[in-house]
DNA sequence: CGTGGTTCGTGCGTATACGCACGAGATCAA
DNA sequence: TTGATCTCGTGCGTATACGCACGAACCACG
């Protein structure tokens, strides 16, 4: 009977494990592991809003608007006006961001073949399709706090 | 045949969304996601050094120190000299940080409720166990003395 | 046409995450 | 013992992550 907390400390401690060797990997190229993340996501649906693009990511959209700032100053993204909706601004790789892309790409090759080495394909497969499940259920809306009694392998009170 | 980004992406949408979870869960306890994962990492091995805490919570040193200091302003962790190693510290709970933990897990509960009835509990296992081979498989460090690893490589031309 | 409710982007504040460099203590080798 | 080296905690700088509050624009619906 596995702990109640294993598969949270399990994903932390994978999702960590993958940003800290991303970042690492890809600092020489001066970009961040959660940037290649944004440019990755540019670069399968490019012209989109700065929300849509952050929930691609599924991150935030303030957060998104820092990365942004920050990837413009490198001249790796764009942000233009939008053409139907004017408070909204529609973001795009530029050439540079495309060229920087394809390089980190290619930098972060041996990380994801480390980690699908250590997988059967077949694993791969069910690893990706628990995890969606465990966010999906996640992400779904909120719930009463109920306070069960299940326990927390400490009792204190002396 | 599944894109390689996918697993990547996977894992950090079910992270994040986790971690937003219970940091909007806990948010009334005024303590964060992080801040109760320390709590909880502490309620399990009390009087260990920051590093080792650190190392337990998959977390880096400097950010641990971090965390304590706040705990610290809060009285739910008490940080004393260590018995037989004077430059280390000793973390460990404080009544009332074990009392804090006691509550938070319980309102957390729903949070591993909606996880797991999401998931079979075979399919529990097999989460966690491959999330635990992809974090190994990125944990994978530079030798002391063999020096024998094959080294991915880095030639970025370009 | 307004008028209110919603959505987009922004700015602000706080907490993490982590690398790097430092000083003090610990450890090992000669 | 001494010196080289390693380890622990600290402080600093930067990037994320996110909530919250704004102002502006969009969208009904009357």
């Amino acid at each position: 009977m596995t702990e109640k907390s294993e598969l949270p400390m399990a994903l932390r401690a994978a999702y960590l494990a993958l940003h800290r060797q991303s970042d690492a990997r890809f600092a020489k190229y001066g970009v961040t592991a959660d940037q290649f993340v944004l440019l990755a996501t540019l670069s399968r649906g490019n012209a989109i809003t700065q929300r849509e693009l952050a929930r691609r990511m599924s991150s935030d959209a303030s957060t998104v608007r820092a990365m942004l700032v920050l990837l413009e100053k490198q001249g790796l993204v764009r942000r233009e006006l939008h053409p139907s909706d004017s408070r909204a601004r529609s973001v795009e790789l530029t050439a540079a961001g495309k060229r920087k892309f394809n390089q980190l790409w290619k930098a972060g090759e041996s990380i994801r073949t480390k980690i699908f080495t250590s997988l059967e394909p077949n694993e791969s497969e069910t690893l990706i399709r628990l995890l969606n499940r465990v966010a999906d259920s996640l992400t779904a809306e909120p719930v009463t706090t109920s306070a069960s009694s299940d326990r927390p392998t400490l009792d204190d009170e002396t």
